[in-house]
DNA sequence: AATGAATGAGCATTCATTCAT
DNA sequence: TATGAATGAATGCTCATTCAT
């Protein structure tokens, strides 16, 4: 591929993300896509055959960044294991915060019946076997609670994270909870470790 | 209102509750509600205006639905406290198992930023004025940690019920966690419980 | 169907006819269509649903009208069998002088491989059987040849007086014969007759 | 012209009469030629300039097949004058079950009112001069009527021929004559030769 | 000569909404 | 109240042709 279309296939790919992110899969033209990357038409089709597939690899292209959770995830040591989950919450937070197309694109998504997920391999991130160790470790040295698998261990941490920002609005009508604010979601975060964590006078012991 | 002119109105809310839930406000089409629904087009226009007040009506719609899961709460009991998480959970679960296009609305209108939302008042659910004075006795009695706020408990609850739901297809990808299947679904549930739980008789000891 | 709708649907049908004889399936344009007929193009899909059944449509109404041919033929009476192939001939002749849209929609479509034929049924011409019934008379009676079959008699009149029409162009570069010019036809058409007819002496027997 | 330039023209234009004559002008897709063809499309443009004139180009290459039929006719001797129908008849039906492509391109030429022949010039066939002086002949020898034209012979013929090809769809819907049969086929040539004849033996009574 | 990238006008079809009866 | 007919702006996608290397 040459260089000009691969910058094409870039500024096709970054704005279609914004589009898609923001309006969804039906929500979002081809024409606004097209004219906001100052591409021709022609090219998205070129490179992506339909919106069917520039959706899919939009969505392909955003579940590779989460990667960047990964890494210093694959770093922590044992010593680190009291911290665990603080970690993997706080970390997930920040990813949120610092790319919020990501909980919007798969909620469109999941909408969406994962049509285009199904399009997609290879998204398993493989840190997470990484994790599920130093939490089975953990259990053993009564970090965590042995009658609470790895699978409800992880889930509640991401349910945790990304209702915080996916259900802003409803909560906030519903319930009066300002997700959006961020003292709130300090606090948020903080009490819910507390919540989850086994009783502190263990350390004591 | 005529009588029929009020079956013709509740038809086509019905209709638009279902297309909307599942296509979401851009993917559903004001030609297919009215051919499901058996109205005439106009009928829909000379009781909602448009396609966004149609939304919004059966966005409130699905909101007072909600409702049903209020009334057994408000007759929880002080004795129930040491159940209450549990309780709570295990509603907010069965209603979103009883009535899928509830989460689907709510995603798809957090998805459009709230427009549709501010149209609406009152949707506070006042059960909770009761639960929260439960917990706030609960804490007393030794049943809640101190440190934890109600707000923190509650999100908690309603992320990890909702959570099961609006994140199938993009858990079984990623983590291969089956959130659709039943059996893994009482597993989270128990187990999430225990987490958030106070040591169980740790302190008798 | 209202009278306006009628209306619509006729004014559709006429500039559909018009377009696709001179055009063809894929030279058509829909918006020309539209244009022509003073309507509005979503008229066009509520009525005929898309360009393939339109097209088959026009091609039914053109097959229709050749019904106009049968009526004089079935009119015929023994006493005629001598003139019968100058008849059916001259009739088909002046068919075609009249509609010219007729050689052409059949040209475009068997060029198209007949697809938009298979969507329609009940095209044949019953007057055909009254005319076979005199032609087998006429054999006996010595005006036809004996081995001659009913089916190769029609066949050579619709090919000479449609050939005629449908190869103007290339007749003329390839052959210099000029099909479009009334005299040169007539003296075909006179000429044929004699080499198709019997042997002229047998009548003077 | 380099070789490799004329194997480029050369798969162009079999790859363009092959989509020309199945689709049309206004069918065929210059990307498509390009695609199946192997070559890239900027070729097409160099070699042909545009659309219009590969048409042409294309026509003019399919005329130039059809002296493959007039070879054998110059062939032909006076004695061969009693044969003369069934061989020019046999050697355009054999043309066309060899040569498919010849009549559709024909017909869509025709249909478009004979625009590309106008760019092309000479595709007149002239072994018809001497078909004319044997049937001038055969006409004084009493094998042929002497009130029937050259010009009414030869056009019966190749309309007899053509039409077998060109109207099989919309005979076999129209009047149950299925002209694509093989068997069909003879019987209508052999028959169409007998019904054209002079009367056999009768002369000699 | 050859090729991948790019373009703008266009193409069948659909949509939310309004008109006329 | 109820309904079929009508509309104009769009919507995803394609085409013949040209540019740049």
């Amino acid at each position: 591929m040459q260089d000009r279309a691969l910058k094409t296939r870039i500024k096709i790919l970054q704005t279609s993300l914004e589009e898609f992110s923001n309006k969804g899969f039906h929500g979002t033209r081809m024409d606004e896509i097209a004219n906001k990357a100052g591409v021709n038409k022609q090219r998205i089709y070129a490179n992506f055959q339909n919106k069917e597939n520039l959706f899919a690899a939009v969505l392909k292209g955003c579940y590779e960044k989460i990667i960047l959770i990964e890494e210093p995830l694959n770093d922590l040591l044992e010593e680190d294991i009291p911290y665990l989950a603080e970690f993997i919450l706080k970390q997930y937070v920040n990813f949120h915060l610092t790319h919020p197309e990501f909980w919007r694109l798969l909620a469109w998504e999941n909408l969406s019946g994962g049509v285009h997920l199904e399009k997609l391999s290879n998204l398993r991130s493989d840190s997470m076997v990484h994790i599920k160790e130093l939490y089975v470790k953990g259990q053993l040295l009564g970090h965590f609670k042995k009658d609470v698998s790895f699978n409800t261990f992880i889930y509640t941490i991401i349910a945790l994270s990304y209702f915080m920002f996916s259900n802003q609005h409803t909560m906030a009508k519903m319930f009066e909870l300002d997700l959006a604010n961020q003292d709130f979601q300090s606090k948020l975060i903080s009490e819910a470790l507390k919540m989850i964590a086994m009783p502190e006078k263990k350390k004591g012991l």
